[in-house]
DNA sequence: GTCGATGTTATCAA
DNA sequence: TTTGATAACATCGA
């Protein structure tokens, strides 16, 4: 489900909501979510207070006092509610950590089933992070950004979601960068001139920064911990919008398969880089 | 009932 | 190096 401004906006609520707060109870209703022994898992979190809570790209980091750091990756449908404990859970409830003397408690719920949760030593962050997610994208330099597609031959749209070269894009926001930047995704990133990367970069940066402040996009079920939603979904000009006109030239927009995902684009607008 | 699609990513074969 | 297919799973709509 969600991409950086997602994430960026439930660990802003996250952050005000329950740091400082301390882990009174954890319950595994979904063993297979834990990527750790029930054992570690526990140890690591009961009775530990959270110090920090952040993200890199799509990944969630909350700082526990114990010395461990939770990770969390919701991947497509998983889903933090910060609810009061007597509200009942449903079937797809898989977490629920309690807090000390709250009656708010954090539910991690995911209809799918994909996303995981593991904790790891903080001396052991740095280099997990490091070896699994390039930088985050909102801290990018546009040097850094034209370096990394100079060097490559690969396909921009793979390049965009390639988690290992920057970090936080998926497929909504890819195809929106690319819409704005007039790139085909198909195009090649040995085939782009350095007037196109530099549009690719501006259009990253002023998508993702208006998502978050429009509180992300709400396609079918992303929430916030609130239960609140986001509206960058009215503002998409081109994600699920196959067949509609395309805002700048009327096109109606296509739907194809890039990099195995469906891929929204405007025929005439973005033409192939060669 | 069946088929295809869904915001992610790890893995494997070519 | 890079790609494409597949799998993990549940649900929805045609």
């Amino acid at each position: 489900m969600p991409e950086l401004p997602e994430v960026e906006n439930i660990i802003r609520q996250l952050q005000k909501e329950i740091t400082g707060y301390q882990i009174s109870s954890v319950d595994i209703r979904l063993p297979k979510i834990i990527r750790n022994s029930r054992k570690t898992f526990l140890q690591a979190l009961l009775k530990a207070s959270i110090n920090d809570v952040r993200r890199r790209g799509k990944l969630l980091i909350f700082e526990l006092s114990s010395g461990y750091c939770l990770l969390i990756h919701l991947k497509i449908s998983g889903q933090l509610f910060l609810v009061n404990k007597a509200e009942p859970a449903d079937k797809h409830t898989h977490i629920v950590i309690g807090f000390k003397g709250r009656k708010a408690q954090l539910r991690y719920r995911d209809v799918r089933q994909f996303g995981y949760m593991k904790v790891v030593a903080v001396k052991a962050l740095g280099k997990i992070l490091n070896d699994e997610l390039g930088k985050d994208y909102l801290e990018v330099s546009y040097d850094e950004f034209k370096e990394a597609i100079s060097g490559r031959k690969k396909n921009i749209k793979s390049f965009l979601l390639d988690q290992k070269i920057f970090a936080g894009l998926g497929n909504i926001y890819a195809c929106e960068a690319l819409y704005q930047a007039g790139i085909h995704p198909k195009s090649n990133t040995a085939g782009l001139k350095a007037r196109k990367i530099k549009r690719l970069f501006f259009a990253i940066e002023d998508i993702l920064r208006e998502a978050i402040r429009l509180g992300g996009s709400s396609v079918d079920d992303y929430y916030m911990p609130d239960k609140s939603t986001g509206s960058y979904q009215e503002v998409h000009k081109v994600y699920k919008r196959e067949n509609e006109p395309c805002p700048i030239c009327k096109t109606p927009i296509s739907r194809k398969k890039t990099a195995s995902r469906s891929t929204y684009f405007c025929p005439r607008c973005q033409k192939i880089a060669s």
